[in-house]
DNA sequence: GATATATGTGTAC
DNA sequence: TACACCTATATCG
């Protein structure tokens, strides 16, 4: 499930599994052998993730690892001695005890960096929610300027740096918003609200390591005051409000949720909750 | 076994 | 806008 979160929680779990230790490099699908090769025997330092991009630093290499998971890469920690691979592994870490191991399958990007090719990525990426310091102005810089959609401006990695298809359609829904309006009708009040809420939602994400954007404790559209209460009983199975839940009624106006395609992603919303022009009384 | 699908990105037309 | 790419899993026949 590679959103920012997923990539943050990875580098972390990959610096306290493997960090400050030697690490057994090898890529038993072979497509990223010299690569592996490169690395094998090499201190682990740290990971870092920017946005969905991860960063891995080993002692005394001039190149950085980088890895992009893409729509389906995964790259689970596992405890115990590895086992013979199973699958198209790229790339398998091996702590220098054999106590823990990691996999990684499927990736978009595995590739090993010089800092000027890292700069050019990094270049590219706008505020990232999840990182420390990152700074909200340049994402509303961009959006406020924009006539684009905001479900489009909310993909825009050089906007912002993590969200994903679940996270925007989850945003766009707890603040009200319909996708399709455009970057220049988001007031300052609600973008400060927007941010807030996806520092807070992909915290949490990164600490469950799944998305979980419908929470008891918290009001449906947070933006709202003195709106409703949280969803209380009868909500504990569902993770998220609107994503992949296209027909069904939405857990908070009853209307059925609706899907579309748009700019070759799933894109669902709640016509009902997200309308296309604000209501007065949300202004 | 074949097909469809996915929380992504980059390239070409 | 379409497609290519990377892989595992679910569903269908």
């Amino acid at each position: 499930m590679p959103e920012g979160h997923t990539l943050h929680r990875l580098a972390r779990d990959l610096t306290s599994t493997f960090g400050g230790r030697t690490v057994t490099a090898s890529s038993p699908q072979g497509r990223f052998a010299g690569g592996a090769a490169l690395l094998d025997g090499r201190v682990l330092l740290e990971a870092d993730a920017w946005g969905k991009h991860l960063f891995v630093d080993f002692a005394e290499a001039d190149r950085r690892l980088h890895v992009h998971l893409g729509l389906y890469g995964a790259w689970p920690i596992a405890a115990g001695p590895a086992p013979a691979p199973v699958g198209a592994v790229r790339l398998r870490f091996v702590g220098g005890d054999g106590s823990s191991y990691a996999d990684l399958r499927g990736p978009t990007a595995c590739d090993l960096l010089t800092p000027a090719e890292t700069r050019r990525i990094l270049d590219g990426l706008g505020p990232d929610p999840l990182r420390d310091g990152a700074d909200p102005e340049r994402a509303w810089d961009r959006i406020r300027r924009s006539r684009a959609p905001l479900a489009t401006l909310l993909m825009d990695q050089s906007v912002i740096a993590g969200i994903g298809n679940v996270y925007r359609a989850e945003i766009l829904f707890r603040h009200r918003l319909h996708p399709l309006r455009p970057g220049t009708s988001l007031t300052r009040p609600r973008f400060e609200a927007v941010w807030g809420d996806l520092v807070a939602l992909m915290t949490d994400g990164m600490r469950e390591g799944r998305i979980r954007t419908l929470r008891e404790s918290d009001r449906p559209h947070p933006a709202d005051s003195g709106g409703r209460a949280g969803p209380g009983a009868g909500w504990r199975d569902a993770d998220v409000y609107v994503y992949r839940r296209a027909g069904e009624a939405c857990r908070v106006c009853g209307r059925p949720i609706r899907h579309e395609v748009v700019g070759g992603r799933n894109l669902f919303w709640c016509q009902g909750c997200q309308p296309p022009i604000r209501p007065r009384s949300l202004r």
